[in-house]
DNA sequence: AGCACGCCGACT
DNA sequence: GTCGGCGTGCTC
């Protein structure tokens, strides 16, 4: 009887451009599925990998394949929605199927290089019918207790040993241990109880007798009942460590309690993921909230996609927690998206508090283990049972890519946020409009939500393409904050600038502190000092790898570059001409901060941006010192705009306008009047209407007008006009050529051939080649091209297109060593 | 990505 | 004369 033999084609965690076909050893037939993880050994050496069977087949390809060496998963990890999903990002944003898959499986489920392999516990049974090679194996494993394949090799001193690999793991002699389930441990914690022999109140009593010498052990006992709340409805679960921090004990307190038998000591598992109670909180949506919720409603029965375009605090949360209801009600999963992990803390437990530990948080700063559990419940998401856990999915643009298999609901919070956009490793994708396509995969509701929508966004609401609702009332009937322009030109002629604040700002934070009410300061650039000029010789610092600045740090005392990480001392003397008069220009958040210092030496300020954030909680600390008004003034980067609230913030000062509504590049009059809207909506309070002040040379700039009268609509009219005579989204799709090479007389040649040849199938579409505004980072020259396509025309045949140019040019001379990237819809 | 093959400089 | 630099090309 002939078998069949089958094909696998895999998708291997790199960066290469195919599939690659493996055979399947018969005795894998019956486990192979696609989905399901298999270990492939690829490319010269023995480097193994863990690839996804993406299809099974029974051609034999034309040249030898390679065996696969053993399958992974019991059940498959990748659903069809995924897979199907990730074949579009490939085919759309221009990805290799191995970065989508890198992007999309957390780590902890593609080791394999290091998979070990362990004896299999019965392996004494087999030990007689063992060749001297796999006797070897065995015998070191029993000394090693795991080894991973180099290891193997080397001491049999062979090359090729995964035919005693296979050999042994079919005699049952050994098991290839697949990584996640060793790393993969749940984790357990202590838990404090009180004996069967002291539950009861009489006992409870005579126990207290008879510790009542040893101070702290009736210290324990106490704690233990106060955490315990027992002699509530609902008596609590103790954990160890809680009750040792509780009453102030030592772990030997309770050992002796334990041993006296008053306590026990138990194990539970823990979710890595903290558990939270459902605690329905009760909550009414006001008028309008209903209004847009019908309307968000009635458009998801005509399958649209909604835009809910919310002022600040206009109670958007409320609506997504009723929707997120009925999509639980109707066993459906919701995903989540936010832009940033910071805020996802505030969000999650507003919505933990409605539905408990159905809810579920994915993002990068997730350990490995945290978002392996998340990815594992996910997968096994039963719509029948009502306990699933993580139903709802609150997340960074990476938890677009969980196992759903019921996705009802899609949210895109603050959908405008152009962290939405994954820049740098390849797939370079913007999660709001993919998670938009995987909602129509799963015919899922989509709700994009904004109080400063995207242009894009808007124009297909405007268009009919999605559905526009709108909610222009502020929560409790807060009124819209006052927005009032200061003319920084003016006053400094005027020589009334106190250093960096005008007199309008600075009697104005006068007024909030007097007051007691709190001020937060935007400042879009980090640092002290962006430059260091010498003044004697207009020397200033420059990094070595990149083509910018240094920006000068006073904390450290160092320059640093913002792109390659290159820092040096500063320098005390003028490196060009070896005078002392260096001088710091422009300012940065942590010159705001020391300025503060200085007028105001009694009011606690803090600073947040990238430098003061970077370690783990620092975030939280710092929200939580403005929260709870430890600190008067919060100076910020753009960080401070994203959807903090806080009750008692009375102004907001911007301090320069006029450096983002300056930045090159199409986005920024829309970015500038979301960013300052942004901020704005951090003023005001129930009782009082906030002040918010912008400080700029220009004051009477268009944007700034927009955004002292909060007029979106009159923003995106002027906006749409310019977009359409300059070729711009949202009329035109945009794809960005970026070529880098190391010389830049080299890459002006590449580039010039790849525009010409560009230009020469899409004619004035194309524009460049030219440097970006950072030419050279990490010494590495970047040079542009910039492909324009109309809305109407097909992006795919413009894609093959370039595709086409890019093969031919690969082999031509003048583009060796050039490295070409693209990204489709790039900003 | 990783690894081998390959062709030019400072060394036993 | 050889060791080793990393540029180039391939991997089922």
């Amino acid at each position: 009887m002939s078998r069949v033999t089958y094909f696998v084609d895999l998708v291997l965690p790199l960066p290469i451009p195919n599939l690659y076909t493996y055979r399947v050893p018969v005795e894998f037939s019956e486990e192979i599925q696609v989905g399901k993880r298999v270990i492939a050994q690829f490319g010269k050496g023995t480097k193994l990998y863990t690839g996804i069977i993406v299809k099974i087949h029974e051609k034999a390809p034309d040249y030898e394949a390679k065996y696969i060496e053993a399958v992974l998963d019991e059940y498959p990890i990748v659903n069809s929605f995924q897979l199907k999903f990730w074949k579009w990002i490939e085919s759309y944003y221009m990805a290799n199927p191995g970065d989508v898959m890198n992007a999309a499986l957390p780590s902890s489920l593609k080791l394999a290089s290091e998979t070990k392999i362990l004896l299999h516990e019965n392996f004494r049974d087999v030990i007689d019918d063992l060749s001297d090679n796999e006797y070897l194996i065995v015998e070191a494993l029993e000394v090693r207790n795991e080894l991973n394949v180099a290891e193997i090799a080397e001491i049999l001193g062979i090359k090729n040993i995964h035919g005693y690999i296979k050999k042994l793991i079919e005699k049952k002699a050994i098991v290839v241990e697949e990584e996640l389930k060793r790393r993969y441990k749940p984790k357990m914690e202590s838990y404090v109880r009180l004996s069967p022999r002291a539950n009861d109140e009489e006992q409870l009593k005579l126990i207290f007798d008879e510790i009542s010498r040893a101070g702290k052990q009736v210290e324990a006992l106490m704690g233990f009942i106060q955490l315990n709340q027992r002699y509530s409805k609902q008596p609590k679960a103790v954990r160890k460590v809680d009750l040792q921090k509780t009453a102030n004990i030592s772990p030997a307190i309770i050992n002796a309690l334990v041993k006296k038998e008053v306590f026990e000591i138990y194990e539970e598992e823990v979710n890595r993921i903290k558990m939270a109670e459902a605690q329905q909180e009760s909550y009414d949506l006001n008028e309008e909230q209903l209004r847009a919720f019908s309307e968000i409603k009635s458009a998801f029965s005509e399958g649209k996609v909604t835009l809910l375009h919310g002022v600040t605090s206009s109670g958007k949360t409320e609506v997504y927690i009723q929707l997120i209801e009925e999509a639980l009600k109707a066993n459906k999963q919701v995903l989540y998206l936010l832009p940033e992990i910071a805020l996802t803390a505030q969000i999650v437990g507003r919505l933990q508090k409605v539905f408990g530990d159905k809810v579920g948080v994915y993002h990068s700063r997730y350990n490995e283990n945290e978002r392996a559990e998340v990815w594992n419940e996910v997968l096994k998401f039963d719509p029948t049972n009502e306990n699933s856990r993580f139903q709802v999915i609150l997340g960074a643009r990476s938890a677009m890519f969980l196992p759903y298999s019921h996705l009802g609901l899609v949210i895109v919070d603050e959908e405008h946020e152009n962290t939405f956009k994954q820049y740098d490793p390849a797939p370079r994708y913007q999660a709001r409009d993919a998670s938009i396509v995987l909602a129509n995969m799963h015919k899922a509701n989509v709700l994009l939500g904004s109080a400063t929508p995207s242009i894009e966004s808007y124009r297909n609401a405007k268009d009919g393409k999605y559905q526009l609702v709108e909610m222009f009332k502020r929560f409790g009937n807060v009124q819209m904050p006052e927005v009032l322009c200061a003319d920084i030109k003016d006053a400094t002629k005027k020589k009334k600038m106190k250093s960096l604040f005008s007199p309008l700002l600075f009697e104005a934070m006068e007024e909030a502190l007097e007051n007691k009410e709190q001020i937060i300061l935007f400042q879009n650039r980090r640092g002290y000092s962006p430059i260091m000029i010498c003044e004697t010789c207009g020397h200033t610092a420059e990094c070595k790898n990149c083509d910018v600045g240094l920006t000068y740090h006073k904390y450290t005392n160092r320059l640093n570059c913002h792109y390659c990480g290159y820092s040096i001392a500063t320098p005390k003397v003028c490196p060009a001409c070896g005078d002392t008069a260096i001088k710091v220009k422009g300012f940065g958040t942590e010159k705001i901060e020391e300025e503060i210092g200085i007028y105001f030496p009694d009011v606690k300020v803090a600073r947040m941006d990238l430098d003061t954030t970077r370690a783990k909680n620092a975030y939280h600390t710092i929200i939580n010192q403005f929260e709870n008004q430890e600190v008067q003034i919060l100076v910020g980067t753009q960080m401070v705009t994203k959807g903090l609230d806080f009750s008692n913030v009375s102004l907001v000062g911007i301090l320069n306008a006029d450096n983002m509504l300056h930045f090159p590049d199409f986005r920024s009059y829309e970015r500038s009047y979301q960013l300052m809207s942004q901020v704005s909506g951090r003023a005001g309070r129930k009782s009082k209407r906030g002040k918010v002040i912008i400080q700029s040379y220009n004051p009477d700039h268009q944007i700034i007008r927009n955004v002292i009268d909060h007029d979106y609509h009159t923003m995106f009219k002027n906006e749409v006009i310019d977009r359409r005579n300059f070729k711009y989204p949202p009329y035109y799709r945009l794809i960005r050529i970026t070529l880098k090479h190391r010389k830049a007389a080299e890459l002006n040649i590449a580039a010039d051939f790849f525009a010409r040849d560009m230009k020469a199938i899409f004619g004035n579409r194309v524009l460049g080649p030219e440097f970006p505004a950072i030419a050279k980072i990490r010494n590495s020259y970047h040079k542009q091209i910039i492909l324009k396509v109309e809305k109407s025309a097909s992006i795919q045949a413009s894609k093959d297109h370039l595709m086409k140019i890019y093969t031919n040019a690969i082999h031509r001379n003048e583009f060796k060593g050039v490295r070409v990237i693209f990204d489709v819809d790039p900003y």
